[in-house]
DNA sequence: ACACTCTACTTGTCTAGACAGGTCTGGGCA
DNA sequence: TGCCCAGACCTGTCTAGACAAGTAGAGTGT
């Protein structure tokens, strides 16, 4: 016997509009910026309620699609956009999902004073007391990244008691913190002489370095370098429209 | 007078039982793995409908902190990941965006015979033909990327005679294909001899190289190489959790 | 000319119910 | 013992309506 579903389990409603609103903006039925269909109209083009149309543009909001104002509308977003997916790992855990040994050797750890540029990307003052780590993390023994952390202590008082070779700063800073939102710049540059020492490799070695600035809702937490050898490190993301 | 609400906005419902959640997950009340309150469960707890509770958990699930299976349940993701979403947008528009000239100048346009690793990348067989370009991107006359794109014929029969300073390769197979999922490796790494010279850097200069491969439901649609001098490109994001 | 208000339209959020379909478990039956 | 089935429980999706809050424009009064 034959079911009424043959095998594709009949699309649901909402994805329904959502291929729909996608293939116009495709192919440039609504060229970027313009404004799109209302939730209204939509309802009544598609005869189902304005919570599945509102689900469809939410989803297509989230995938940076389109830009949603409230009062105004929805718009096309700018020109061929497309956003994905990079998920960042805690180093450790990366480290072991692979199966792989992590250990860490703390060079550094501190209190220092802040300058004009740190006090700055910290949003302290010139000559607050900040809190400063360096870094080394291993995979088997081999020296995978070299992490420069200076820490707001009013984000996190007890900083400087935490034994890193034990915990990842990354972990800690989650457990005691409040993230709230955060921002980051990959770049390849040469290492700094200190750098090119502590992880074992040339001055001329290209290196991936992640700049990384975690906020609370008011405040940054920390700011991070965190320095990469080129050859043994990268980073890698996919995604579906 | 005094507004009943303060200043905050009074936080909704469906954000207040995200942010219960998320503390819980975050100081490991679930610890990764285990089984979180059913949607029943929190619905009873916080006294509000299903709908809204959905609506937390499936924003949880869709920033890979729970995972949900139907018919079972829904479970803390494996040990503190976190995404973001990294946007890759079209050079030329990015080059534009910021108030700044595009030009492309087309190094390379044919037709070749596809090696074996090259033919294992595409989802060809060895010795079909793929078409293959490389392309030099300025902006303001100083070339920010070599784009080294091969591209499966079968997905594209017209590419070739495309004009590309014209229109990028991603602008066109956007328009042309229906991109379906797209995978990319970021590394730094150094430029070879041709992409030095194309660029205009030293063979020391670090460069970050984005490889990409986009697909269709079933095919490989197209494998691009772009390297960028390290000095003059960087990729940016953020996220809120 | 300017400032204000009122209205129409938009998105943001929520409710209380409904049905569908997947998973697991325990009981009954061969 | 081994199989199947019914029920409990779970998530996935949808509806029809409601109120809130933001925006833009038209109209009005000074």
């Amino acid at each position: 016997m034959q079911l009424s579903t043959p095998l594709p389990a009949a699309e649901a409603p909402f994805a329904r509009i959502k291929r729909h609103l996608k293939e116009g903006l495709a192919d440039e039925r609504w060229p970027p910026g313009s404004r799109m269909p209302s939730e209204a109209e939509l309802v009544e083009r598609f005869g189902v309620s304005r919570m599945t149309v509102g689900r469809a543009l939410k989803e297509l909001q989230a995938e940076g699609l389109i830009e949603r104002v409230q009062g105004v509308g929805s718009f096309a977003a700018p020109l061929h956009r497309v956003s994905s997916t990079l998920t960042i790992r805690d180093l450790q855990e990366e480290i072991e999902a692979r199966g792989h040994r992590h250990r860490a050797r703390v060079e550094h750890q501190a209190a220092e004073t802040a300058g004009v540029e740190l006090a700055a990307q910290l949003g302290v003052a010139v000559g607050d007391r900040v809190f400063h780590t360096r870094i080394i993390h291993f995979e088997n023994d081999q020296p995978l990244q070299c992490e420069d952390r200076f820490v707001n202590p009013a984000c996190a008082p007890g900083y400087l008691e935490a034994d890193f070779s034990r915990i990842t700063p990354t972990r800690y800073l989650f457990r005691h913190t409040a993230l709230w939102r955060a921002q980051y710049t990959i770049e390849s540059s040469l290492p700094t002489a200190l750098e090119a020492r502590l992880l074992h490799i040339g001055r001329a070695d290209p290196c991936l370095i992640m700049v990384r600035r975690t906020f609370t809702r008011n405040a940054v937490i920390t700011l991070a370098r965190l320095v990469h050898p080129g050859a043994r490190y990268q980073l890698s993301g996919e995604f579906n429209p």
